[in-house]
DNA sequence: AATAGTTTTGCAAATGTTTTCATAAAATTG
DNA sequence: CAATTTTATGAAAACATTTGCAAAACTATT
């Protein structure tokens, strides 16, 4: 079909073989609907025949777009960016724009080095993860003023355009549902804290709600753990297996919180009639689970959509800034909290 | 520290400001070594001082690699997939390389689309998942000559170089530890075959495995499930339900297992007392789940290695070409199997 | 201080496109 | 059928770089 003896097959090689100019051959890809229909013909077969493919880095000098975006996460390898990064890439693939996917694992250095990299690759938007980031980072973003937005997380406040959730309220709402059921011996699990500002308002939200309601948390039931079922479970069987234990235990997320449903159970405790566990999330899957996970629903899917349409829609006119936009979190009570025993 | 007065900073514009010509500014970045101290402490500032980001479009059209690689997977947002893309975009980063990302939701024709893109975007190599691609994927990938691999799956008569597991061989594995068991009655659990060929091999090598041991599954306890914990519970609480149930349930994959295994429990059978449970791929949380899982591990995150650094190597290398490389399945026998009862 | 050798730099061509402007060809009008 | 308008095409400049070659600026040697 493709004819390939011909060393690389370029608009000249293209326009040479049907007879007519490079410039045709430009316009044939870019406004066909000024080419005679026979010239057409006569470029489309030549097209055909050397498997010639249009050069975007060319096209991209001009000042042409790009037609990628560079997307930063943590990590792709959590079930929840997963989910992000996929309806993300869906809501810009309709765009005709393709996604540069890299993860800085947390580190900040990291996240400034791949920025860089994704301008030099001229991409036409950028998504970063959470508020907070490196003040260079943002320099950067402001000094090339390439459209940007904040995924993930919410603020008012936020230095970049953002579509999420207000994080700190999805720790308020466990909060309140675990008070709600009469807890007052609480544990608390989260991941650790540095570079990761949504787990930071997560904790914030629930430590703030519990305090006000007098229900303060003891320092060795403050559970530091890394976002992994394994430690989640294994933390969770020590704090369970005192004498003194908890009747409730509110994680930072499902994943933390599935472990500590593993845990309870390793434990021969039953959930919820003897300790409450919930997350925050709502992970594919914590519905199903056995019992199903009471947790915070963050609508990720919609955020992936949403943030796509926006940057999408800010990159191809012109003029249009990106709002921010709140995805609420909710309260989604399942089977794995109950009212608490006296 | 950047100043953005002047519209944008290209290198000519850092020449002049640090009264050099243009290809001296070229060589500061490509070939340091020549220039003078003095010359390049210049350059350097100016290259602060105007925030000056190379532009890799432009070297892209000299023939200089982009620096980019096309990732296609069938869907991002799996555990399995992100997992494998994960370590593949930590391996080839090293490299300096970054992924270009999209997926094509198990559809052929999108998966040309895709690839035609990534070519336009003149990525530097190509990733596929799977073995079998439409003819016109091959035919693009040859008449380019651009390095490719194929990941997941593995074969010796792969039209391309491939890096993966053979998933036949895992289906095999599995189907005997079932039979060693001592069970007769078997369901098997995949999920659609259309464009998955990891999904065909896996469950040829199943249904293999039992008729030749004299163990046909029955037509109703073969079922075809959707990618989806909910969608297994759903079909497992159906096949459990029934006066005649089977003692084992070999399911393609460790999320289907997962649901099979809630399943179980909202029908109030013991696992692996009443009911034997049993994947493919070792997820992450296989291990940690109520009753572990005895499943087949698929090494992913090797996989993705492994195929980063082949390709980064190939595409460095000019001359090397890619080999086959097997990434060896293995039992991992766990709780959720137990022998059958009489 | 003149010569030869080496290091450092600049000029200009090349890369694969798009786009503006000009011109040729075709269609329309009187 | 000539004049005018419209449509289709080509030539050349522009885009942001790299690179081969040659010139200029040093260093070392006598």
């Amino acid at each position: 079909m493709s004819d390939n003896n011909s060393k690389k097959a370029d608009i000249i090689s293209v326009a040479k073989a049907a007879k007519v100019s490079a410039s045709t051959v430009s316009r044939y890809f870019n406004h066909p609907e000024l080419l005679k229909t026979s010239t057409r013909r006569r470029i489309d077969s030549a097209v055909r025949k050397q498997g010639y493919i249009r050069n975007r880095a060319a096209q991209t000098i001009h000042g042409i777009r790009s037609g990628t975006i560079g997307v930063l996460v943590p990590t792709i390898d959590h079930a929840i960016f997963a989910e992000v990064v996929q309806a993300f890439s869906d809501a810009v693939a309709e765009h005709g724009f393709t996604i540069l996917l890299a993860s800085h694992g947390y580190n900040p250095k990291q996240e400034y080095a791949v920025l860089r990299k994704f301008l030099e690759h001229r991409v036409d938007g950028v998504v970063l993860t959470g508020l907070e980031h490196d003040a260079a980072v943002f320099q950067l973003i402001e000094s090339q003023d390439i459209p940007a937005v904040l995924i993930w997380n919410h603020s008012d406040s936020a230095r970049l355009p953002c579509i999420g959730a207000d994080n700190r309220r999805a720790g308020q709402l466990i909060a309140e549902h675990i008070l709600d059921l009469g807890h007052r011996d609480i544990a608390c699990m989260f991941p650790p804290m540095v570079g990761n500002d949504r787990a930071q308002d997560r904790r914030m939200g629930v430590m703030d709600t519990l305090a006000k309601a007098g229900a303060q948390v003891r320092a060795e039931w403050q559970l530091e753990t890394i976002y992994s079922i394994s430690a989640s479970k294994r933390d969770t069987i020590k704090i369970l297996s005192n004498e003194m234990r908890p009747s409730a235990i509110i994680c930072g997320n499902d994943i933390l919180a599935t472990g500590a449903l593993y845990g309870a159970q390793a434990c021969v405790l039953g959930v919820p009639q003897d300790v409450s566990i919930v997350g925050i999330g709502d992970f594919k899957g914590s519905s199903e689970i056995e019992p199903a996970l009471s947790t915070v629903r963050l609508p990720a899917v919609r955020i992936g959509q949403e943030a796509g349409r926006a940057l999408a829609h800010a990159i191809t006119q012109k003029e249009s800034s990106i709002a921010n936009l709140h995805c609420l979190p909710e309260l989604v009570p399942r089977a794995s909290s109950a009212i608490a025993k006296r």
